[in-house]
Formats: C-alpha cells, structure tokens, sequence
RNA sequence: GGGCUCGUAGUGAAGUUGGCCUAUCACGUCUCCCUGUCACGGAGAAGAUCGCCGGUUCGAAUCCGGUCGAGCCCGCCA
C-alpha cells in the first residue's frame, strides 16, 4: 500500500502520522471547503482518504476563492498531531498550488450523503463519474474489489487456473437466456451470456480454471435484479469424485472470501451499513422436498405443486437457517430434472446432481456436476434441441470426445454478491456503469 | 411483452379535490460576518416558462388527450 516511485515526494492521507513536524507534500482533490473567518479548514481527498489542512494566512485561503470541489491541489505544509483533527493529524501553514482550477459546481453532492431511493437512481447514473468521488460510494466499489480479491487468491491458492475466453461468438453458447446479436463481418454473431461451454472444454487441459468477465443477456427484463450486462465469476474443477465436492468448493470459498472480506473491510462495511456476517464453514444442505415440507408447516402455504422453490420460499429457508442454525447461506438440493441444462448430469429420481447456493434470500449460484460422458452428452443435447454440429457446439463436442474427466462448476454474478453483502436494494448499484434496457451510457 | 406509478431551481423534496402559487422547504451556489470546523453557525441574494405538445376553462403545476423520459412489479432470465 505505499506510494510508488512516480510520486516519491507525495505523502497519501494515511501516512501524515510518519511525518509529524515534517514539511511534507500533499495532493489531492478540494472536498470540502469551511471558511470560519479567520480560519478556514479544507478536507483534501486523495486516493487513501482525507486530509484536514488549516489555512490561517489570507493570501492562501484568498487562492481558493471561486474553486469548487474538485478543484486539484497541491499543498506543502507542515504535519500536526491534533485531537480535534479527523483522523488524529492535519496540515499548518500551507502552500496551496492550484493544479487544476475548477470553477464549475459539481452536479450532485459529494460531501453529503446520496439518495439511493429508485426514483433518483438515474440521475446517480447520469452523473456517476462524479457521484463516485463521494467516498460512500466509492465505497462500494472498494467492497467489490476486495469480494474480487480474495476470490482470485482462494482458487489461486488452491490451484485453479484464470482463463479468459472470447465474448463474441458465433452462436448461443448456453441455450435459454436471449442473446445480443450483432453484425461481424458480414456474418451473425452474438455476445457471449456465459463462458460455459469454454470454461468446461478446458478442464481437458488445466483441470481447474476460473474466470471473471462480462456476460452479455438480452433479456427484456426491468427489475431491481436484472442488468444486460454482468460480471460472472465461473468455475470448473476436473476429476471430482461426485457432486459433494462441488458443493464443498463453492462453499469453502465462499466462506473464506465473506470472512476475509468482512474482516479486512470492517471498518468500510460499517459505513455503508452492512449487515452482519452469520455464517458457518459448513452450509445447512436441504433438499426441495425438505425445503417444501419445511415451508408448508411453518407458514401453511401450500407449494406441493411447485417444481422449483418459490421466492418466498428462498427468502424463508435462508431466515430459517439463518435464525435456527447460524448461517445464512443454505444448499438447496435435488434439483428436479425437469430444470436441467443438456450439460448437466442426471441423477436418481428425476433428479438433476445439482444444488442451488441460496445467500440472504435468493439464489445466487447453481452448482451441478456436468455430464462428461460423450454419448450421453450427444442424446442429451438431441433431446434439448441443440445441434452438435453447428459452429457453436463443434468445438465443445469434440473436447468430450476426445477425453474429459468428470467434473463440475458453477458460475454467480459480482454484481448481485456486492449487492446481497451491502445490503443494497438494486444491482444496478453494485456496478460502475450500469447496462440495463434502457441505459447505453455513460 | 403485460400491469401499476412518477416527471416541480444544479440536487432532494412539498404543493396535484382547478383560483389565496407572484410556486414552498432543505442541500448546493454567490456576498458579508465568524480562529477549531468536521451535515459548522448567522445575515442576505440569485436560481424553476412546474418534461414537451395540444385541449377544456374566465383561470391549469393541478383536469383531459398525446408524446418523450424514468421507476417498480409480473413474465422471461442467473
């Protein structure tokens, strides 16, 4: 976390405690300015926090008259350990250099805290680049990292391999969700709305690999949930003795990225009003006819008829888990069939060997085991429509034929794990620049 | 694709059963006062043809029609 060569001289807002009665340089960008008459107080934002510099003498505070926030400063001055300043240190007798002056009002407020109600979110949206420099909303973006974060250095640590693989296609790679189409050349491609098919053919080659990147789907949807384009993170493990020890994996990773992430970014959780973390390294595993059953007698509504679990019974599993056994996150097993992708792997009693990770009421990832045999895998994408031989499908078919062992993954949004871990009400607000039907920019 | 709701200074809101609206409040901005502020405080000022077009009416932010923009739910979908 120092600063590098470039900036040698520059002294960040969280290293004023190394240098107490030094002269020592600063920089920044003005986010508050209190003229109290013969003083006046100046909080400077740089990329580690803020920074109090005192102005006492008129000719510097006179610099500053007319600039806005944002204005970019460059301040020499001497460091003061003072009770009163936030953060314990703060800058006396300065010398402001105005590197770039800024005579503009900011559009949206950076000082104060944002309203987030649904109404207002398109003007956050239409302003972000400025919005963000509010240190609450950067915030959140400092939690997605840091999710980011110790997601790759788990599956690093445990030997998984980062991929990156293309997102422009020549046909649906899953089947299912709407695709974007677009012109290539003369010829029809789509936007890639998942890695699947890729992540999986490489299990032929590293065994373990991962990726995080953009998933395009073009669904018409306009809800709190649903954007067009999202971060995915997916995950393939070769050689798994069955289908536990896919389930293992997510949930061993997940539980040590949320206490890590809970534990180094405690103090920038507690701003934005995070809600506790209540987990367990072992998840509760039900099955939907458990679930079901659980449900029907504690709430008396009958979902006998429902295949899949309803929202409502995905928002009271977790409560139930959460309040009788400690942890919020919770398997629901024995997929029925019926919901099956063609790359799933059947199992007993038109059961699909896959699970649903619930986390804080909904589901946030499907976790299956893939079928890896090559003839069943041909009758199984027959049966579902799909054509093995078609430019989307070739490659994919050909992996199995020549060879993969058994394995499985699974692949969640970013975007809705910062949301459910923040406690915010939209994905949108998880992500920087959202796409969603009806926005393009910025 | 279906349903419901909303659009008022730079920002967030009030007003919406037609007239007392010459449109209210808070934040922000500007001027002045203030040497420990940290959502600083005090005094004053500027800033809105009430999304746009048309209609009803003596009179429209308010009612009606259209249009553009936005939000939420359902469906679809990780």
């Amino acid at each position: 976390m120092k600063n590098n060569k470039s900036e040698k001289n520059r002294v960040l807002s969280d290293q004023l405690n190394e240098f107490v009665d030094q002269t020592i340089l600063v920089a920044g960008f003005i986010h508050k300015k209190r003229i109290l008459g013969g003083i006046t107080f100046i909080n400077l934002r740089d990329r580690h926090g803020l920074i109090q510099i005192v102005v006492e003498e008129k000719k510097e505070v006179e610099k500053l008259r007319g600039l806005q926030i944002g204005t970019v400063l460059e301040v020499q001055g001497n460091v003061f350990k003072e009770d009163r300043a936030p953060g314990g240190y703060e800058i006396h007798q300065p010398q402001i250099n105005v590197i770039v002056a800024v005579e503009n009002e900011p559009p949206i407020e950076i000082d104060k805290p944002l309203s987030h109600k649904s109404d207002n979110l398109d003007t956050l949206f239409d302003y972000r680049a400025i919005g963000l420099r509010n240190i609450n909303e950067a915030n959140i973006f400092r939690v997605r990292a840091a999710l980011l974060r110790e997601i790759r250095h788990y599956l690093t640590v445990h030997d998984f391999i980062e991929i990156n693989t293309p997102k422009l296609v020549g046909g649906a790679a899953e089947g299912g969700a709407e695709v974007f189409k677009l012109d290539y050349f003369g010829k029809e491609a789509t936007l890639a709305q998942s890695p699947q098919l890729y992540k999986q053919i490489m299990v032929g080659v590293f065994e373990r690999v991962f990726e995080i990147g953009p998933a395009f789907r073009a669904e018409l949807s306009a809800t709190t949930r649903h954007v067009s384009e999202v971060t995915m993170l997916d995950v393939e493990m070769g050689f798994i003795k069955d289908h536990n020890d896919i389930l293992d994996l997510i949930q061993d990773m997940l539980y040590h990225v949320l206490t890590q992430v809970y534990d180094k970014e405690s103090k920038i959780l507690k701003q934005l009003n995070a809600p506790g973390l209540i987990l367990k390294p072992e998840f509760p595993r039900f099955t939907m006819a458990e679930i079901h059953q659980l449900y029907q007698k504690n709430t008396k509504i009958d979902v006998s008829r429902e295949l899949d679990l309803t929202p409502d019974e995905e928002r009271w599993i977790c409560d139930y888990a959460k309040k009788q056994l400690g942890c919020e996150a919770v398997f629901a097993t024995g997929l029925p069939q019926a919901k099956m992708k063609f790359y799933h792997m059947k199992g007993d009693n038109n059961q699909a060997r896959s699970a649903d990770l619930l986390f804080r009421g909904i589901e946030i990832s499907t976790v299956p085991q893939r079928e890896h045999r090559y003839e069943i895998l041909l009758e199984q994408m027959k049966s579902a429509g799909v054509d093995p031989e078609s430019i989307g499908f070739a490659a994919y078919v050909s992996a199995f034929k020549y060879g993969l062992p058994p394995h499985g993954g699974f692949g969640f949004g970013i975007d809705r794990l910062t949301e459910k871990v923040l406690g915010l009400n939209n994905v949108k607000e998880a992500i920087l620049f959202p796409r969603d039907i009806n926005r393009l920019a910025p």
